[in-house]
DNA sequence: TTGAAAGCGGTACCAA
DNA sequence: TTGGTACCGCTTTCAA
């Protein structure tokens, strides 16, 4: 059996009620007595029963992190980014990873929700996913991050149009006006349909018509990057490719070099998200570089401000960092 | 205020008792009763309360995860093999990452300790972090996971040992002598240790001598694997080199690159490791593949057995996957 | 098969 | 500043 405030009380020769208001910090209490019970504590061993405490609170400081496994790469900024708030503000992140297989899935979330948390932060989970209506369904607050969702549930989240425009403004300041977006055909999610909507409108700004066919790919991993390349073949009809994930781009990149197209010169890459990955490729990805770390902390703040409404979208920011697959062609 | 049981055995006109008995499976009840309960329970949205379940039971079925930010690589796929047994064989998982910021990294693991935990596993975490020792003192059961460590905690890993004698003998087979290790030359690790050693008396077993400064690199990032090359220069005064880990590697095929060294023409690389990020380079690395995955499902049917005693080191399999950066120079 | 009641370890209110 | 005490929600023993 472990050590128990009241084993400490014991010892100390006082009642387990003020150890308690301590070992917390709350109420009153003589720095005299604290110290003595500070010290046996350490002694001891002792370490606070959570599940009890949490049992007699009503407000919980946990918050529950939920990470699809397939996208595991920004997630890991992300997380880092709630941890260092969490920390500092003093909340706990309790992190559950969810695969693709959906029974599980939805015990995982389930045995999530048997905690009592203060909320429950999405990352990358789309409506379509199975544990979407789960979480709806049960009674806790709910934050998105990375995606942005109906307005039913805030998000915090880069701005997936606008964001479009930038990477486009940039292509085509470097002479490009024959541009392909890889991997955001997926019909659902929003951000595919905001990407898709932003790319089209932000090529119309600059009076090119877009061609449908480079609108290519559905499947957010390596492969689809390959694949594109395959698909369209050297010499390819574009000069640009916007990959929407870092891994997308390096599949475009690989599959460049395997047909013997060279990058930057007869393909410019621009990828969406710029993690660490991109600096792992020859030449080294120019990217449209999400705040992901950023997403993290202001999730962790909006969610101890307790000021998030339904349809809070808020936005991080993106810049372009600057590589070497975007070649100027005028 | 969440539904309780005692709101579903008032609206079924039964007791808590009895609804507990019957969410649980456990004890005697009739099928009748039960389906009405189950029914109720999800009606309402109820969620069970796991602290108050974790509070009045002994043993816990959550192991704890301790996962160091700076190997996320592997950790994923040890936590997918974690993931899926403890799923299966109905256990909770509860991971913390801990930077390298050692006063976050304790506060962090102490919160995992007020929570009861079945065990507490410890991904790549050395002798020498600060949290071990808080570990050691608390009083729950350890595991080492990808980290052979003294024979006081029990461990999981590849047999580093004679992983090296695996890569070794291969790059020996094709003709390689002159050979480097890259990014193990860190004192403290056991598995640094074991790697040089094993190292060392493979080439001898070869009749080779090995030559001290072809063991270089201390820390196991991109970095060292850029660094390595630049302070070997070209042309490199070795033929093939052993990254320690898959990101080493590829800062020894980039670094290569850079200085115009041909892979594997002029520089054969193995890397230890394996993971899915030796797919994204050209030409594909060739790996030693640690079995991560086989790891974490080990892991989590070691503590269910109750068989895990301090000195027990089970070792998991590695196998060579042929890539392109390694040459045949017979 | 079901129910009453004790108790898990803390917390917080109220009284001393 | 301290202590007594009633909970928090669930499990489990024992009795009915």
């Amino acid at each position: 059996m472990a050590i128990t405030i009241k084993d400490i009380a014991n010892k100390a020769g006082i009642s387990a009620a003020s150890v308690s208001r301590i070992l917390t910090n709350r109420g009153r209490f003589s720095e005299a007595t604290a110290q003595r019970v500070r010290q046996l504590a350490h002694e001891m061993g002792y370490y606070k029963n959570q599940s009890a405490a949490d049992l007699s609170q009503k407000e919980s400081r946990v918050i529950g992190v939920l990470v699809p496994t397939t996208h595991t790469n920004f997630a890991d900024e992300i997380i880092k980014g709630m941890q260092a708030k969490a920390f500092e503000l003093d909340y706990e992140l309790l992190i559950a990873f969810v695969e693709t297989d959906s029974q599980q899935q939805i015990k995982t979330v389930k045995s999530l929700l048997s905690r009592q948390l203060l909320a429950v932060v999405m990352l990358a989970i789309d409506i379509e996913d199975p544990v979407f209506e789960v979480l709806t369904k049960a009674d806790v607050r709910l934050l998105s991050v990375s995606n942005q969702l109906n307005n039913v549930i805030p998000s915090i989240s880069s701005d997936n149009y606008a964001m479009m425009h930038t990477i486009v403004d940039y292509l085509y300041n470097h002479g490009h006006r024959k541009m392909a977006l890889i991997g955001a055909s997926n019909p659902d999610p929003i951000v595919a349909v905001l990407r898709r909507k932003g790319f089209i409108d932000a090529l119309l700004d600059h009076g090119i018509t877009y061609n449908p066919e480079f609108i290519w790919g559905v499947d957010n991993d390596y492969q689809t990057g390959l694949d594109a390349i395959k698909k369209f073949g050297a010499p390819l009809p574009f000069t640009a490719a916007i990959g929407s994930a870092d891994i997308i781009s390096i599949g475009l990149l690989n599959g460049a070099k395997d047909a013997g197209i060279a990058v930057p010169q007869d393909l410019s890459i621009v990828t969406i998200d710029g993690t660490e990955l991109t600096q792992l490729t020859r030449p080294i990805l120019t990217a449209a570089q999400q705040n992901f770390a950023q997403m993290g902390e202001l999730a962790i703040m909006a969610l101890a401000d307790h000021t998030l409404s339904p349809h809070t979208v808020t936005f991080t920011d993106i810049t372009i960092k600057q590589g070497g697959t975007v070649a100027n062609i005028n």
